[in-house]
RNA sequence: GGCCCCUUCGUCUAUCGGUUAGGACGCCAGGUUUUCAUCCUGGAAAGAGGAGUUCGAUUCUCCUAGGGGCUGCCA
């Protein structure tokens, strides 16, 4: 292989939010170019006007730096080889049509949609295999291989709509080396004499995608797996074009799977088996329909990029948290496997949850404050920080720090049922009122102190923890059950836990 | 239907001809914990099937089955 700089580009259309398996055939661009100290480009292809969705540009951009996936050139970044919209590179395409046609490799198509459409239902009427303009039918289609030369030419003259279509040879076997997957190969006879440029001027994929990926100078074409049908065709097309020599290198990965039942993973998954697909909230401008996203969801991005990272690739070692310089360093497209990958939410779950675990207290009460804010509760840094700690190891996110612990915020309003039942009793609430009494004499409410006055109380009275804990806890936190009490009752503080106390003896039943 | 790709525990995967087939998630059991969670220990759990190559196949080849993708003037 030659010296080429690594060039890769991610190439999006905006068709709608893109979704976690387009996230993840960014960052295998990502870290392949940032592991060969190459570029890696975002390129929006808009060809088809179509289908253009408001806000789905945007949406990408944002989701790409959400995920710290930031292209070193593109569209909405900077670059010498833009523009990096395809709908705004129209002309610079049709010349390579023109260049196809004079060389014979591709021929102008006059048949209409609706000629077609027929064609396709004659066949399936038929029960036949799937109809396909190729090099047997283009024989009797209207196009400039049928057509006389002056017949052509009038119909131009006249603008009469057509498409210019690629010419396939005949049965010649196109090969090459994908590097993921070894050789591929298929038979031109195969495959079908696909449209290159359409009616209203603009070309299609194919096309565009070709001159693009050659007129910026990519290096690596890292893509989906649907891709690798029409990978031959590109190949043919570079070869026509006489460009095979700066021919890209094809990477074609794994799909990203439903958990369940069969298929690739689908925009509709998420709301049906709750979970996103989606990095960041999307709302359809039409339809007004929401879908969530990991980011919305309490997901740190760096744990959502863990997990995508080992959906298809592992580094062969028995690491799993990987920070993005460590994926970079350890990326190869060499391990990248070849079978498509289920989802798996529970697993996403327990990346969060390791990532949650390694936050700095500092930096964990920092992002808990502006939870406990965004949920109108004001409390200061240092006791966002203290609920944190005592909290983090129970939390799969910031936001369960809250939901399972609302007695930092307030005093309980109702008293879980069952634990009244099961463990309030008047022996609890001699307990209680006993221990109130000694809270009330202390001078530091400090944790240590709590335990040891508490643990004093118990030895007094041969009592164990169980006669003791669960009424205690019932009286403080209106729960059964949540982190060791004298860390509770000290970020509490004296007054807030002897005032609850209180209360508990008054409300709860006698 | 046709073409192409794929196939190790339920899931993500390790293994690059010789292993008690390893790890992680999830699950189950035990222990720690006043409780729940955490944590610790242990457990159940896999080479789709059939041929061949080989002294020896999860690993190489072929066939079958299964899965996936593509089959648009969509990408």
């Amino acid at each position: 292989m030659s010296e080429r700089k690594v060039r890769v580009r991610f190439a999006p259309s905006p068709t709608g939010p893109l979704h976690m398996g387009g996230v993840r055939t960014a960052l295998y661009n990502y870290l392949f170019a940032k592991k060969h100290g190459g570029d890696f480009i975002l390129r929006i292809e808009d060809t088809d006007q179509t289908r253009f969705v408001d806000g789905a540009e945007d949406y990408i951009i944002e989701s790409l730096k959400w995920c710290h996936i930031l292209p070193d050139e593109g569209q909405g970044f900077s670059g010498n080889y833009g523009p990096y919209r395809q709908s705004e590179r129209k002309n610079l395409y049709r010349k390579y049509a023109d260049q196809l046609l004079e060389s014979g490799h591709a021929y102008y198509a006059f048949d209409t949609a609706e000629d077609l459409d027929s064609m396709r239902d004659l066949a399936k009427q038929a029960g036949t295999a799937n109809w396909q303009y190729n090099h047997v039918t283009r024989n009797s289609m209207k196009n400039s291989i049928t057509l006389s030369q002056q017949e052509v030419s009038e119909r131009l003259e006249r603008n009469e709509p057509y498409v210019i279509r690629i010419k396939l040879p005949r049965n010649e076997e196109v090969k090459f080396n994908d590097i993921i997957r070894g050789w591929v190969s298929v038979n031109t006879n195969n495959m079908d004499d696909k449209v290159l440029f359409k009616s209203d001027g603009m070309p299609t994929y194919h096309l565009a995608n070709i001159v693009d990926d050659h007129l910026m100078d990519i290096s690596h074409v890292i893509r989906g797996e649907e891709w690798l049908p029409s990978a031959p065709l590109h190949i043919l097309l570079y070869r026509f074009l006489g460009w095979e020599e700066k021919r890209p290198e094809f990477a074609h990965l794994p799909l990203l799977l439903k958990p369940d039942g069969n298929g690739k993973l689908s925009k509709r998954d998420g709301d049906r088996l709750g979970f996103p697909v989606f990095p960041l909230q999307w709302r359809n401008p039409e339809s007004g329909e929401v879908f969530s996203g990991y980011r919305e969801q309490g997901y740190f991005a760096d744990a959502f990029v863990n997990m995508l990272a080992f959906l298809g690739w592992n580094p062969g070692t028995e690491q799993e948290l990987f920070t993005m310089q460590e994926l970079i360093d350890s990326f190869t497209l060499e391990r990248v496997n070849k079978a498509g990958a289920k989802y798996d939410h529970d697993k996403t779950r327990w990346f969060n949850q390791q990532y949650l675990r390694a936050q700095s207290d500092e930096k964990l009460g920092l992002l808990f404050q502006e939870e406990l804010e965004g949920a109108g509760i004001k409390v200061d840094h240092q006791y966002a920080t203290d609920v944190a700690k005592v909290m983090k190891e129970r939390a799969y996110f910031v936001t369960d720090m809250l939901e399972e612990g609302p007695y930092f915020f307030a005093p309980p309003v109702v008293y879980d049922e069952k634990t009244v039942q099961k463990k309030w009793n008047a022996d609890a609430r001699h307990h209680v009122q006993q221990l109130k009494v000694h809270f009330e004499t202390l001078q530091y409410f400090d944790a240590e102190t709590l335990e040891k006055t508490f643990k004093a109380y118990l030895e007094e009275n041969s009592l164990g923890f169980g006669k003791v804990g669960p009424g205690f806890r019932l009286a403080i936190t209106g729960l059964g059950m949540g982190p060791s009490m004298f860390e509770v009752c000290a970020i509490l503080g004296k007054k807030e836990t002897i005032s609850r106390m209180e209360t508990a003896l008054e409300k709860l039943p006698a």
